[in-house]
DNA sequence: GTGAAAGCGCTAACAG
DNA sequence: CTGTTAGCGCTTTCAC
């Protein structure tokens, strides 16, 4: 910058104006200016700038499972919007487990990261006194509040209602459902809710017809098969997530069990593949690209200096396809 | 940093070496910086540091589409092996589109990171020359090399001879493939390498059995339509990548073809979903996590001073399932 | 074995 | 409308 200042004429802090129209800068000065700055090929030493402001442009992405479609597309779209804003996205993977995403919390911090975006699997909303402490504004994008900050949140009332219309519907009344694990924060909520809103219906979701695992296939294989071994066998099947339901589909393939036709399967987010098994997989679709954009609005929102934290709700949506 | 040492009674030169160990410090000069930073939680500021040494902790993944899981698989694995070495990994999008892969690799530049790891879709060889000139070290991940940097390239050559023959047992001769599109960097090694193996076992790959498109879903059902409305159909389908392949499989349903019994389907890279579709998608295995290790592996030894570039060659295997 | 001090490249007062 | 200058927090040479 020194260099562009000395070739141009100028000042280095008039440089600096130019590149950042910070303050009114004369016509000719500027194209002096820009001159040089072509003529030298000069950018910005990023580093020095976050130094000095303090801030810097990286936005820490921290999730459960990357090579999980809905956090891949997640990840792409967030990484699209807030490129235009000139900030980047470092992935975290914290495979769900509580110490990485301690682990990573932590470093975001020490990182001075500009902002993290996070969905917590084991985190406890203590977790986050640090970070937000440190003044670090934080995106959580979960089924529950973690405490005093931004969050985005399904809003999937409708769509599990009506997931559970059409169960009704087909006459099948013993609803089942592969939650996940036990000590995730919230203890599924998805479960929660959805045992509430089959109440509503007049239906039931005892608690001998839930089982729990990981959010990975063979969670949901080996919770298919031990629902299906029971001495009253569930009619639908309801799971945490599209990872799980798929693994519950392989399973039933491999027991001789036909979908829809001894047990009905419903997914949740509507991962990409969920479109390709077969049959294709009923799902409640929570757009991973929708809540990447609100995300990335909050984000920037409060960067751009809001006080108070804000929640905004993502409508899920119910998509009947064949294994219903 | 001058917090930590007033309060451990030292100067800040020392607190640096304790932390960087990069010259003795006496055991009890140690502990009382290590208690003071212990006691004020300090933690290093990055940024501060990355300007002094003019490196960066930040590695830029560039590849065409994280939303395919092989890549997704390839972020996340990468990400695990360079945390470790103290590395963070920027994940950026291209969407296949040159633009995107020279503004990305631009930034790179000019963010000056660490090192790129990159997967080229559309960029010419000549496109590096700025970032290698900018002294960055780049791992190039790719079937064909891009000029005088590190390479992590595929052998696939016994996985597509074992492929080829299985079709040849199944009697099948009228060999097709959807392949990438005609702009991508190279024209798609992956069909001269079939092209080249199908001759030397006397088989043809003729020029009206190729079509090509993007690396999507989208494409490979246009390419199986299109390829089946031939007047001599083929009867074993090759696709540029799984994402293809599953696209032309869900055209095959669509138009009531039979697979593998009117025609035989093999995919690349063995994409998470391709053991999920129906018929189970026969591929050619491309392990990302293995990928991923020998790029992290190339990189951190470039970091660390070699000069000459390197080769690896990870080694692609056939897998066997339901579609051929 | 330790300290003093220069300086990485930039931004934002402050001064004109 | 423009320039001067003081640091941001660290690493590293030089001196002891």
């Amino acid at each position: 910058m020194a260099d562009v200042a000395r070739a141009a004429g100028v000042s280095s802090a008039t440089v600096s104006y130019v590149l950042s129209g910070k303050r009114p800068v004369a016509p000719e000065t500027r194209a002096a200016v820009e001159e040089a700055i072509a003529e030298l090929s000069f950018t910005v030493n990023v580093t020095a700038r976050s130094l000095r402001t303090g801030r810097s442009s990286l936005v820490a992405l921290i999730v459960p499972d990357i090579v999980n479609p809905f956090y891949a597309q997640l990840a792409a779209t967030l990484q699209e919007e807030l490129r235009e804003r000139g900030l980047h996205v470092v992935v975290c993977n914290t495979r769900a487990r509580r110490d990485e995403e301690q682990t990573l919390l932590a470093e975001a911090v020490q990182q001075r990261f500009a902002g993290v975006i996070i969905t917590p699997f084991r985190l406890k909303p203590r977790d986050f006194a640090p970070i937000v402490d440190a003044g670090i504004p934080v995106v959580v994008s979960a089924d529950v509040s973690f405490g005093p900050m931004d969050l985005v949140t399904p809003d999937a009332r409708a769509a599990t209602r009506r997931a559970l219309e059409q169960v009704a519907a087909a006459q099948r009344r013993r609803i089942a459902m592969i939650a996940g694990p036990r000590d995730a924060t919230g203890g599924d909520p998805r479960l929660e809710h959805l045992r509430a809103l089959a109440l509503q219906l007049g239906m039931a979701l005892p608690h001998d017809m839930v089982v729990r695992g990981e959010h990975t296939r063979e969670a949901g294989a080996a919770g298919f098969a031990e629902l299906m071994s029971r001495r009253h066998r569930p009619d639908a099947l309801f799971c945490g997530n599209d990872v799980i339901a798929v693994g519950a589909m392989e399973k039933a393939h491999e027991l001789g069990f036909d979908i829809p036709g001894d047990v009905a399967l419903i997914g949740h987010d509507d991962a990409s593949f969920a479109s390709l098994v077969r049959p294709r997989l009923t799902t409640i679709r929570y757009p991973a690209a929708e809540v990447a954009r609100a995300a990335a609005q909050l984000l920037t929102e409060r960067l751009d200096g809001r006080k108070v934290h804000k929640t905004v709700r993502v409508k899920a949506e119910f998509v009947a396809r064949a294994s219903v």
